[in-house]
DNA sequence: TCCACAAGCGAGAATCATTCTCCTTTAATA
DNA sequence: TATTAAAGGAGAATGATTCTCGCTTGTGGA
């Protein structure tokens, strides 16, 4: 995603077109594989030396409200940050920190179907993840 | 369960038997929705008044490194603690915190054996969880 | 039953991600 | 360009969790 192109999907929110801001959606994009807020304060201090750790939770959270972010839990408590995209699972590894998207819309569909017919008591569901832990094995 | 199988639980894994432990053990099992490591002090503290929430917080990683319980996370951050129950996937609220267990073998079944036939490039899975996320629906 | 001692506990300080406060700056709009 | 509500900066505050360290206790053997 281009420079432009992220100044306007923040403007289409209502929200105002901060440098800081731009800098923020530029380095989850860059950095893309869900990087916690202190990444983004790493990847951005070399251009933004002086923006604040409070701005930077501020923003991230400003856009999660507005659904140009997810937040991703982990197992440590510490959060992390996403683009948004359309229907994937994560992927967890058991021996590093690392999350990777997973998509498989096979699986989506036959988790969707299954409840169509099943309902849960009580539940209305919203939305269905799949969190697979396992090891990423090296090539070789 | 019956306090002497707690005691044999703990026993089992080469672990001191105290107090503290059984008593921790009791408070998940009788407050059973999901408690926080605070939830179990304060139940605790009847019985115990001057157990440290540093004990509690030790005494639950132990047990979740013996797999005795499950360490769960929550959006917000803070953990809660889980019986080991054999397979089954968690329903959140996005309105309460609240967490409700969901088993579904039918549906469990399903997904493995989606990956009996397409293994993800790299990945050893080792387990796989749904992340439910809705509302419950008040009766009436 | 009693001893020795490793394992466990208590108290409270330390840590660290995240949030809050308050004051200054800035983007948007007229 | 002036107005002003929204946004950012600095750093203190918060709060869950971890750590430290001296004291206590469960356990297995004598």
């Amino acid at each position: 995603m281009i420079k432009e192109e992220i100044r306007e999907s923040i403007s289409a929110k209502g929200l105002k077109v901060t440098p800081q801001r731009v800098a923020i959606m530029e380095a989850i994009i860059t950095l893309h594989n869900h990087p916690t807020a202190e990444n983004v304060a790493e990847y951005i201090k070399t251009n933004f030396p002086h923006i604040a750790v409070g701005t930077i939770y501020k923003v991230l959270d400003t856009f999660v409200e507005h659904n140009l972010l997810k937040k991703v839990k982990t197992d440590s408590g510490i959060m992390r940050y996403d683009e948004v995209i359309s229907n994937h699972h994560h992927l967890y590894c058991t021996e590093t920190e690392r999350i990777e998207d997973y998509e498989d819309d096979t699986l989506t569909d036959l988790i969707h179907n299954h409840f169509k017919n099943k309902k849960i008591k009580n539940f209305k569901i919203e939305d269905i993840k799949l969190q697979i832990t396992g090891k990423f094995e090296t090539a070789g």
